[in-house]
DNA sequence: AACACTATTGACAAAAATAGAATAGCATGA
DNA sequence: TCATGCTATTCTATTTTTGTCAATAGTGTT
């Protein structure tokens, strides 16, 4: 049965994979809320994500305990925002990400040097 | 309703997302079978990898054309056994790999740098 | 009031990931 | 020869994740 070839789409993109480690990366520099991390992540190199994935990333991490949001009240040009900043589980969960990028750095190193 | 911690999961792992870039890597290096790549793919530093992560993804990954298998007659050591190597496809398929790999290695320079 | 922009949430279908079982050839020793 | 263990691959059920779209809503502008 050699042949059939069924499917089209790939795996998640590296890029999804990322969104994670960027928003704590971001979160920890300063408290941020989603849409303007949105916003951010792009300077990451993160481009065009949908911002449903940000929103529902944000609230993974938030049910994990790793961020904490509060509404923000001085709030000066449009619908409230919600205002994340990392907790101390956050900060931890940071470090692990931190090795786990380093781990993933090599490998792609090791891949790329032909 | 400010609690209520649900899950407990994060997302696929980076490791899990190089799994394609790495197989391309290696069978263009030379052609193997799947047994031996699960193996390979540790010298890459992704490691302890389930069997079926592997086996699918070289399935997918024929799908698409993106690499040929044959079984492999001059077996030696065990039952049948497909050797896999690259496609025309595929080759083009590592090389639009290898500049994702470079993003997303600068993305994760620059979360790095605290 | 209609519209555009900021901002977040919810829900659903489709796709992917996890893990375990099933299958099977070969080699070795009891 | 029968059990055991290793090599090697496939299948399938279940859970998670992802992509996308719609809904909600406040504020400012025309």
């Amino acid at each position: 049965m050699e042949n059939g070839h069924r499917r089209e789409k790939r795996r998640t993109p590296l890029k999804v994979a990322l969104v994670e480690p960027a928003l704590l990366t971001l979160i920890s520099q300063s408290p941020r809320h989603g849409y303007s991390l949105l916003a951010d992540l792009e300077s990451l190199g993160l481009e065009s994500l949908h911002p449903s994935v940000v929103y529902r990333t944000l609230r993974q991490m938030e049910d994990l305990e790793w961020i904490h949001s509060e509404w923000d009240t001085d709030n000066n040009q449009g619908p409230p925002r919600r205002l994340y900043n990392l907790t101390r589980i956050g900060d931890a969960a940071l470090l692990t990400w931190r090795e786990e990028l380093v781990k993933a750095q090599d490998s792609i190193q090791e891949m790329l040097r032909n």
